[in-house]
DNA sequence: CCATGTTTTGACCAACTGGTAAAATCACGC
DNA sequence: GCGTGATTTTACCAGTTGGTCAAAACATGG
């Protein structure tokens, strides 16, 4: 029914969740104002608010993407596949989504710290099940001996943090490394760092 | 010569210095206001003022006292202490860190994620150089074969990415893990992680 | 209990904030 | 090239923000 949308309207649009997401991602909900996301999308600040009701709704619609994105690696894993070459994969994956997409990942660390205000709901029902299954998956695997018996929910938690910390902390990264770039060599290592930990 | 500090500036100095933290941690530099501070405080906004000239005065002597603490430990690493007591103590160390000031690690990381502003200058100069002697070190522990052979800035970065997110991500490892408590199950699998990651 | 320095307050300000309303401009099918 | 709806702008507003200032209240040693 709803939406014939204009190309018009497209192009904008997505100019400000791109812009948003800019200034979201270092500044937070509180810290970003519609005059920066103004500025940095070269649209006034009515005419935003003609494609988007309030400063909150560009921010909800931008959490509402990232979470989608995501979630779905969690759900791709293939609990025939390899565990090893599957629990790797999904950390490789996350590596990439660092590298390619750190803006999305800031964004999302904001609004945890913060103690996610707007996600809450979301965080206790659909991440804490999806997560529960990958435990319990990963749980299913140590106990057949496939791969060495570990915690599966702070396994998790190390994957996540190892992964995304490339993203949040670039800035000090690159900092601590100088002008060699993290990327290659930090994926090597987290894969390596896993395979240690998971290899019986 | 310059301070013989009352006991009322000890008292109302450090309740400035704990309510901006609470709401730096939160909400960033941009995203707290003085207002917040001052309820927070219980300290009327011009009475904020009469104590620190400015909202960046207090933010900024909050990260330089936070500094402080966080290369502290890493400078305290032994070189002719056993290498894998030495890192995972240090991990251990962070890890306490995590549970018991959360609000200093997210003040830090909300630093970190707006890009530094107003501290990259440390990281390039005194934290750079404070981790490469470190990563030396552990380069010269793999190559006696008392450690795996690691790539050492990565490995500091785990280890700082997997301690800092129980603090920094307290809220998701929370709603993840339900009633179950975060920390002796997370300092266990750390220290496991590590312990395999070292040992030859 | 007074004098002096310290601490706190109330009143205020200019700049910035998110958001509104209506008029002006534009795009496009006819 | 015209009319209609989509888009953009201009002008504006009320609330919030960091910060100032002078006066008031307080503390404390003599």
């Amino acid at each position: 029914m709803s939406k014939p949308e204009t190309p018009i309207q497209k192009k904008n649009r997505s100019a400000i969740m791109n812009a948003g997401l800019e200034v979201f991602s270092k500044f937070g909900f509180r810290g970003s104002t519609l005059d920066q996301i103004s500025l940095e999308s070269g649209l006034s600040k009515p005419n935003i608010l003609y494609y988007f009701k309030s400063k909150e709704v560009i921010y909800t619609t931008l959490l509402g993407e990232l979470l989608t994105d995501w979630l779905k690696p969690v759900r791709d894993i293939d609990p025939d596949g390899d565990p090893i070459a599957e629990i790797l994969g999904y950390a490789a994956h996350k590596m990439e989504m660092s590298q390619n997409y750190p803006r999305q990942s800031r964004l999302y660390a904001n609004e945890i710290i913060q103690g996610a205000p707007r996600i809450s709901n979301v965080l206790t029902s659909e991440l804490h099940e999806v997560v529960d299954k990958f435990a319990q998956l990963i749980k299913s695997w140590s106990k057949k001996g496939l791969i060495r018996d570990v915690d599966p929910h702070h396994l998790i938690f190390s994957i996540w943090a190892m992964t995304q910390h490339y993203a949040d902390f670039d800035f000090q990264v690159r900092a601590v490394l100088g002008h060699d770039d993290p990327f290659p060599k930090g994926e090597k290592h987290v894969e390596d760092m896993l395979r240690q930990m998971l290899t019986v």
